[in-house]
DNA sequence: TCCGTTTTGATATTTTTTGGCAAATGTACA
DNA sequence: TGTACATTTGCCAAAAAATATCAAAACGGA
């Protein structure tokens, strides 16, 4: 269960790349880039959308992952989590049939 | 499928009190337990804890409606909302085994 | 040790969130 | 209609959080 940090820098390590590269063609700072890796920043829609052309990835799977890891981040330390995430459901479920 | 504002502002009028008290209670203006209860802002956790004791309500029950629609919001819009929330769910899992 | 890469700290900047005030609007009722 | 009270809305200010930048430190292989 990779976060969205760690599916990035494997794209990236196993084509061999400097983070310098990468984060260029983003147009953002190497530093920045580090630190999506490590999960210590979000990385923008804008930023995904990018990596998924670059690495030439499915769009849509880079895209689950993000929201997911942004979904987790809301609920995480929390020991509802879990019901949280099962309530959710049924509103989006909710939201979508009417 | 009720959104936490309008589960507040049922809570507020089933006992016939204005905007002013509640708010006051809360110690904030009346202007934003309105907006709120529209769901045009945020309450804070604070909020939630506190209005649940007023009401006298589970504050658990409160902090997930809460939460889900605070998920909800980060995924609406998104085609892929219900798979985001799936594999957030596994994610949660995962993380509370280790 | 040297060199390229990565990480981290300090700080600046921008964005988002939160709140307050006052005016406008709505509502019930004499 | 007029009045009293409740609610909503627009606009702005303050606070908090997110984001970006730079430079220096740390790391790792040759």
């Amino acid at each position: 269960m990779n976060s969205i940090g760690e599916i990035i820098r494997n794209l990236r390590t196993d084509k061999q790349l400097p983070l310098r590269t990468v984060a260029a063609y983003l147009d953002i700072d190497q530093a920045i880039l580090s630190r999506i890796e490590h999960g210590e920043r979000k990385a923008t829609r804008e930023h995904i959308v990018k990596l998924a052309q670059y690495f030439n990835v499915p769009e849509k799977d880079l895209l689950i992952t993000w929201l997911a890891d942004k979904v987790v981040y809301e609920v995480a330390d929390e020991s509802v989590a879990f019901e949280v995430l099962k309530v959710a459901e049924e509103k989006v479920k909710y939201n979508t049939i009417k």
